[in-house]
Order: C-alpha cells, then structure tokens, then sequence
RNA sequence: GGGGGAAUACCUAAGCGGCCAAAAGGGUCAGACUGUAAAUCUGAUGGCGUUAGCCUUCACAGGUUCGAAUCCUGUUUCCCCCA
C-alpha cells in the first residue's frame, strides 16, 4: 500500500510542538520529503528499559509524539531494551543501579509496560522488538569491535559520568557499555528518528556513527524536554516519588494535579495536551486555579474517560477546595480491648487506628494541632485526651490521613 | 600488587574523650497564610514515657577508660592514586 502523507510543512508543524532540539535539524525536513515523496513511512524509534512496572507523565512525552508520527502515516518502533535493562541506564543518574534485574523480572515487566505503552501508542500499527533478540546472539568478539568505536574519553564528555567520575563515584564497565548497547539498536531496527529526552543526546549521536559505519542512513534525534515532577524542580521519576502515574485513579491524579506549582503549567500543557499554544497562553493569563483543573481533566481524560475526569474534578473541589467529607474513609476496626469505660488516650487511638506509627508522632501531630475529631473536625487539645470513642467516630491526622472508627 | 582516604540518623554533612539522641542544610510531616499550588512564617523530625526519666543508635566485632560517635585492635564495604 502506498501511504499519503500531509505535507511536510504541516508534519513539521506538529512534530516540533514540544520539542526542545532536533539533531540535526535540516534533516529531518528532508527526510520527511523524501519519504513523502517515495510514499515510504518513517521509522520511529523509542527504546524503554523495563525496570519498573508503572508508567509516568514523564513517560509519555516521547510517547505522545510517537503517536503524533504514527498519525501522520508514520512506522512505531518500540524497543524493549530486555537486555539494556540488565545494565540500567545510567542517564542522569549519580550512581550506579543498585540491583540488578532479572530475566524473568524484565519480562513480565516488559509486559505490563507494553500495556500501559498502550495507552499512548496504537499497538496495532507498531511493531516491537526485544533488544535481546539482537544481544543475546552477538558474539564476544562483536561485543569488543563495538566497544572499540568509542573510547573513554568520550564516554566521560558524558555529564553524569564526568559528574560522577569528579565525585569519586563508581563508574562500572557495564554501564558504559549502555550507550553503545542503546545505539547498535538503532543500526539494528534502521530507524530514521530517534525520540527521547534531552539527556539522550550522546546515546542518540553515537547511533548515528555507527549506523554510518554500517552504511546506513543516520537516524534524527527528536528530543523532549525533560518533563518536571510534583515538586516543580526534578525530573519526574519514579524513584524520586514526584510522579503521576497513567494508570492511578481518576482522584488521585487530579489530588496530583492540583499539588503542582503554578510555573509548570506551561510545560504541562504543551507536552501533555494538544491545547493550542496560544490558548495555552490565554488559560494561564486568567485563574490560574481554573487553568490548573482545565489541564487535569484533560490529561486524567486521556487514560480514564472525559467523564472520568470531570468527576475528580467536582469531587476534588467538593472535598478538597470545599468542606464536604471525603467519601473513600476507610473504615478501621478498634478492638474493644482498647477501651476503658468507652475511652481512650489521644495518642493510643491514633497509634491504635495506624493512623501514626508511632506513640511519638502521635503526641507530635497533636501538639501541631493536626489531629481532629469528628464531621466538625474538632481539635485534639492534648496528648493525654480521653476520647469518648463511638462507632463510626471520624478521626483525622492531618488533613490527609483519616478514618472511621469501628468497634469491634 | 603497593600507597592513601572514607564509612554518622531519610539524604548531604559537622562532631575528633564527658555539655551528643548527636550542629547545619535539604527532604518529610503538621500548623498559619492561600487557590490544601508556590513562596513565606512556626513547630516537629530514634523508641518508650506524666515536657524532669529510661532504653537503643554514629559500618561490624572486640578492647582501653569512671566515661567513646570520638582512642586502640581486628573485620567488612567503598573510593582515589601508582603499578
């Protein structure tokens, strides 16, 4: 079948929304010519580690502009990187991988990844490949000629390797062999772009030497920005505990989104809408706060449904921006042992409930004046409180931990 | 193989014989203020306990001392340099 594609000037338009560089820039729009031209789709590669199981915002950035190449006519190449993900990618990372992953792990990782991928991607039209198809079979000997194409000196121009390296921090072997690793899978699925985050750069150049070297055509790197966390200032990322995740609920995304500082927003919108840019502008010009449930519903629509996200809206301006209770309080058993004469310490009935770990905390919180009682939410004045507890009694640590007392 | 350095609470990091449950920053948690954002301010941040007290912590195991995170010995782990 010979595919139509748009014009270049309108793909170029929707490819580089969101984009922060494109090496090397020229050749993209010829690229995009030629293949228009000989009715030839793109190959578009994006390579995943599977090392953990849950996908994030910060993920779906390439991903969405994958989707956005497949939309436009377009080859999806997905690269499980099984093997890569034996060594870990020491991208932005201060340090080493502290455990290794196994086989079996990588798999049904990979698995639910691909799920989740799915999201984002159509799965019908793209095709996906296990790196250790090609890396499982190489021979020592093919390992050490790759490895003699790029010398240390190189490896080390690398900013988290010199930073380490300045710090006195390990580098190991096999990390280094990650880059090359991530390179030769270009060679090998003949990818003509590359997506990715910034940090990708070296990776993403050293594929295009050694598809040269194999006389191939050289793939473009298409880099995003990196996509910043809860916290405004870090990448989002898993390890750092300032992520969204596509697959939490409805609630809990839109509790995410409205924790985000207003200065992202920006951000948010072009890399993770298709909100025109202009009109991007015009949100964030008016109620910052409405500006902020617009993007979440609009993001948490995406993986749930519209409906889904205009009703963690409503229920987050209900419980959260209004006084309405939450309506998910768990209901947390007493054992009646605890009680004498229907009382109990302030302090015991928190530890008791689990709402603090410890006795200490306990008696912290109260005296931070964070542990309430009741639909009214009455304070809890002192550590040493005797509580009147009653079934169904509303007890509250802090505004985000609460529950039910239930007798039992 | 040789030489030099390091291991402190969630992280970074001070402390170098008693005043150390251990400075400082970050983080985190709570409170105030708000749009439960950010910023700012306040408080807290090993466990148990009636705010005085007790118990367990400064890589691990021993030792010296009235007394050790601090000194000694051994062990483990890590880093750097030279070969």
């Amino acid at each position: 079948m010979t595919a139509s594609f748009p014009p270049v000037e309108d793909q170029l338009r929707i490819i580089t929304r969101g984009i922060e560089k494109i090496v090397p820039q020229e050749e993209l729009r010829k690229k995009l010519q030629h293949s228009k031209d000989t009715g030839t789709p793109l190959r578009i590669k994006y390579g995943i580690d599977p090392t953990g199981i849950d996908v994030h915002l910060g993920h779906t950035v390439p991903l969405r502009k994958m989707r956005q190449f497949q939309d436009l006519g377009h080859q999806a190449v997905i690269i499980i990187g099984n093997y890569t993900a034996l060594v870990g990618d020491p991208s932005g990372r201060d340090e080493a991988r502290s455990k290794r992953l196994t086989e079996a792990e990588v798999e049904t990782n990979a698995k639910t990844y691909l799920e989740q991928v799915g999201k984002v991607v159509d799965m019908s039209r793209a095709e996906v490949h296990r790196n250790g198809d090609w890396f499982g079979k190489m021979s020592f000997a093919h390992v050490l000629s790759l490895c003699g194409r790029v010398t240390v000196a190189q490896l080390l121009t690398r900013d988290d390797f010199a930073k380490r390296y300045r710090e006195e921090k390990p580098i190991f072997l096999h990390e280094c062999l990650y880059p090359v690793m991530q390179a030769w899978d270009s060679v090998e699925i003949k990818s003509d772009v590359e997506l990715g985050g910034t940090e990708q750069l070296y990776s993403f150049m050293l594929a295009r030497d050694l598809q040269a070297q194999e006389s191939l055509n050289q793939q473009i790197a298409v880099m995003s920005p990196i996509l910043v966390g809860l916290d405004g200032i870090r990448r989002m990322g898993k390890s750092l505990g300032n992520y969204i995740g596509i697959s939490e609920s409805p609630y809990d995304m839109m509790k995410k989104f409205m924790q985000l500082p207003d200065g992202v927003m920006k951000m948010y919108f072009e890399l993770l809408t298709e909100v025109p840019l202009d009109d991007v502008d015009r949100l964030l010009a008016g109620h910052l706060k409405e500006a902020k449930v617009t993007l979440a519903r609009m993001v948490i629509g995406q993986y749930h449904s519209a409906a889904d996200g205009d009703a963690a809206a409503a229920r987050w301006q209900a419980e959260i921006g209004g006084d309405a209770l939450p309506t998910d309080i768990p209901d947390v058993v007493l054992a009646a042992t605890n009680l004498t004469d229907g009382t109990i310490t302030a302090v015991k009935l928190l530890t008791a409930l689990s709402l603090c770990p410890s006795n200490g905390e306990a008696r912290r919180l109260i005296q931070g004046g964070g542990a309430k009682l009741g639909e009214e939410k009455t304070t809890i004045e002192s550590h040493d409180q005797q509580i009147a507890v009653t079934d169904g009694l509303l007890v509250w640590a802090g505004k985000k931990k609460y529950c039910r007392v239930k007798l039992g």
